[in-house]
RNA sequence: GGCCCAGUAGCUCAGUUGGUAGAGCGGGGGAUUGAAAAUCCCUGUGUCGGCGGUUCGAAUCCGUCCUGGGCCA
């Protein structure tokens, strides 16, 4: 298997830069592991790689799944696993900022069964009381285990014992498979908090002005998951004529900055095998690039 | 100048006939195995504008002053 390089961190981290740089540095390509960036028709809300960044290095799995389409972790790893098979090319540059796509690149996921809409869409019509109630009745101890108000845990739970016909609590063993092997290395780009607010805080204004606004208004049916990026209700809202660009922009830089709290948890508890790059507004993504290069 | 309304947590506001305060939002912390930019959990001591007074006890009543807003001159 090839080697692997993650370049990870909150969002307006600069991780797309610094992964180009590397790329080309290493004579790579750029691997996407973020799970909006994957999208057409997205590339502006959701920070998609720039033009010069693009003419970096090679870049693959970015804006290429149909807006209306469904995309999920699984899918995406089948999708990269190709691109990750020779071992004789030089190291791959995966970058993103969801945390889940990340954990099922660098780690092996459990065996289990993948989602159906048609259950999902069953388990929907359900309140939360039913659920968990469903849940008891194929699996008592993950029902005691997920929490009842979540109903996503909940449908996920119940989607995999129907599926397999037993417990998922008997299927999900909680422990990763470590895939993890010499010279795959994971880099986390660490902002000083206020530092990254005033940087979300500027890239949602400079999004508005470069075409979010257009990118939203021309989004045909997007598939759900598509319509949870964050700007694209904001925006619609602003589109509307329900609140303010002013209003829009603050409700965006609101909900990028609690993500980027998110991420940051997330990421913490991956610090196992994340090395952390202490990066400021004075650290230029070439020289963090090389000294990633330097260190493999 | 006179009258009226408002002044309670960073913000928006609740606080029933007086028993020293509580929600939402924001913020902080956490969870996270095929929807993950999702979904969910935990976390609220603040001179109740100031100063006096009444009372066993006042954010709640009285007086006065300050700051906003409105109406009348």
């Amino acid at each position: 298997m090839r080697r692997k390089c993650f370049i990870v961190g909150p969002t307006a981290s600069g991780k797309s830069a610094v992964a180009a740089e590397l790329a080309h540095l290493l004579g790579s390509s750029v691997i996407n592991a973020d799970a909006y960036q994957v999208y057409q028709g997205l590339e502006t809300i959701s920070a998609a790689p720039e033009e010069s960044e693009l003419a970096r290095a090679p870049h693959e799995l970015f804006s290429f799944v149909p807006a209306q389409q469904e995309w999920d972790a699984h899918q995406h790893r089948q999708a990269a696993l190709p691109l990750l098979s020779s071992a004789d090319a030089p190291p791959a540059v995966i970058t993103g900022g969801s945390g889940l796509y990340i954990k099922f690149l660098s780690h092996g996921p459990s065996d289990l069964p993948q989602s159906d809409p048609q259950i999902r869409r069953e388990l929907d019509q359900l309140d939360l009381t039913d659920l968990v109630e469903r849940l008891r009745q194929l699996d008592p101890i993950a029902a005691e285990t997920t929490d009842p108000h979540n109903r996503r845990y909940l449908t996920r739970n119940i989607e995999i014992s129907l599926l397999s016909g037993r417990p998922v609590s008997e299927l999900n063993d909680k422990s990763w498979k470590p895939e993890l092997q010499a010279g795959t290395l994971g880099f986390y780009l660490e902002w000083e908090r206020d530092e990254l607010v005033k940087r979300i805080e500027q890239r949602t204004h400079q999004m508005l002005s470069a075409g979010a606004i257009e990118e939203v208004a021309a989004l045909q049916s997007p598939s759900a998951t598509c319509a949870k990026a964050i700007g694209v209700t904001q925006i619609q809202a602003y589109l509307k004529g329900e609140i303010s660009r002013e209003k829009c922009a603050e409700l965006i830089t609101i909900a990028t900055r609690q993500y980027a709290k998110r991420q940051r948890t997330w990421f913490r508890r991956e610090s196992q095998w994340l090395s952390a790059i202490p990066i400021s507004s004075d650290s230029s993504p070439a020289t963090i690039a090389q000294k990633i290069a330097d260190s493999l």
